[in-house]
DNA sequence: GTAGGACTGTCATATTGCTGACATGTTGGT
DNA sequence: ACCAACATGTCAGCAATATGACAGTCCTAC
């Protein structure tokens, strides 16, 4: 893929906001691009963790699985999102999947390459720095999430998060698409597929909500899904 | 405090492995040290970031509170550890409640004159981002507990960790001292007052440990608290 | 050394939400 | 256009564990 595309498409990141356009140039040349079809897994736990990943398009879940066969997701990353991030936390294998939910554009960057330039750019680590915090932030929600909130409660305040982050407003209300099935939002939640179809057609009874496997449709302001 | 055992306390912290003697004194010129007793809060959620703690002595815990009352604490740290860091990870108020559970002695270091030293220092900035990951990896092991396992699988698990951390070998076992309340055990695991109680009775009916207010003794190894 | 507060022990009861079972609906590949 | 695989909808029953209540015990600050 020609240089310029690369860049073009690295531009998109927040975390390189005020880099010069030498150490674009040079994060670009570094990078390699990928297309990730829904399913594929991009890592499992144990593997080596070499490479820092940049979602430029997609969706991708990072999630871990228990002896008995359950699923929790973690996290659901969309554009601008960075993973692998274990790499230049001090690990050497990773200790979740990160799988594909929707067709993703994928950047690679050898994780040497990534702390180089991070030596040379106080800047970038910097914005590695605030990056980290943010997700720190954004975990010790989802335990206290997990230990103060009902099922009911969590799958609504995700629903929330969801369409604020994914959505688009519209004159009346918010749309999203596609959805998710309702056994991701369940893996998500810490719930059982079961309770997410109940809460999901109250909220629709309610007329909070529309929603098929195509789309989420939120009738109305965000605080809707407050809880 | 003289810089000399400023200097001499500072230096038990991993973190600094490896930094020039010249560093560790400017280190050191820049902390300030402080005595805090149990009970005492070191700050609250909305207060402002602006300083780094190292714990050289003693315990705190890191909690936040639900608008109902609830408890749930997020880390117990030992000597070693570091809190606070949101300060260096460009937040600039705290989320969390942080409370000394054992008298303790801080190192409290302000977060420019941290900063002015990772810029210097190449090495003591991977050394944070290593301690980050650390933490990362932590919260989610935190996460996967609370959605994998059961309440007295939590506890068990929970007195695993906190023996193999804060215990002490002895010829035919464990011994930690202090011990805590059944109260703090729950607000750590996600769990009820009762339950903890009811679990840890249930382990010293079995043999696998003896307590009392003052003291946890494991008999025998560590993967008895397997679960 | 005592009183008041904090912590522990034990029970009975309530409830949330998971499990399993099964029918219905939807989709995409050939 | 069909069929297999996947996803949704619904329900009854059950298990885990929280809650509330209260008695007994221990601790510590006067």
């Amino acid at each position: 893929m020609a240089e310029k595309t690369k860049l073009w498409y690295l531009q998109n990141f927040n975390m390189f906001d005020g880099m010069s356009p030498k150490m674009m140039m040079e994060l670009a040349e570094n990078t390699s691009m990928q297309n990730n079809s829904k399913k594929e897994i991009i890592y499992f736990p144990e593997d080596a963790s070499n490479t820092i990943y940049f979602l430029k398009a997609g969706k991708i879940k990072i999630y871990r699985l228990s002896e008995d066969g359950k699923t929790t997701t973690l996290q659901l990353l969309g554009p601008g999102e960075i993973f692998g991030e274990s790499a230049i936390l001090g690990q050497d294998t990773h200790d979740n999947i990160a799988e594909v939910v929707e067709d993703a554009i994928v950047c690679a960057m050898d994780k040497r390459d990534f702390q180089d330039l991070m030596e040379k750019s106080p800047n970038l680590t910097m914005s590695v720095n605030k990056f980290i915090g943010w997700r720190l932030r954004k975990i010790q929600a989802h335990v206290e999430d997990l230990v103060f909130k009902n099922a009911s409660q969590r799958i609504t305040s995700f629903l929330h998060r969801y369409v604020e982050t994914f959505g688009k407003k519209m004159v009346d209300g918010w749309m999203v698409r596609p959805f998710l099935t309702h056994q991701e939002i369940a893996d998500l939640t810490a719930t059982a597929r079961q309770t997410v179809n109940q809460v999901l057609n109250e909220l629709a009874e309610q007329d909070v909500i529309k929603f098929s496997r195509r789309f989420l449709q939120l009738k109305g302001e965000l605080d809707q899904l407050e809880s």
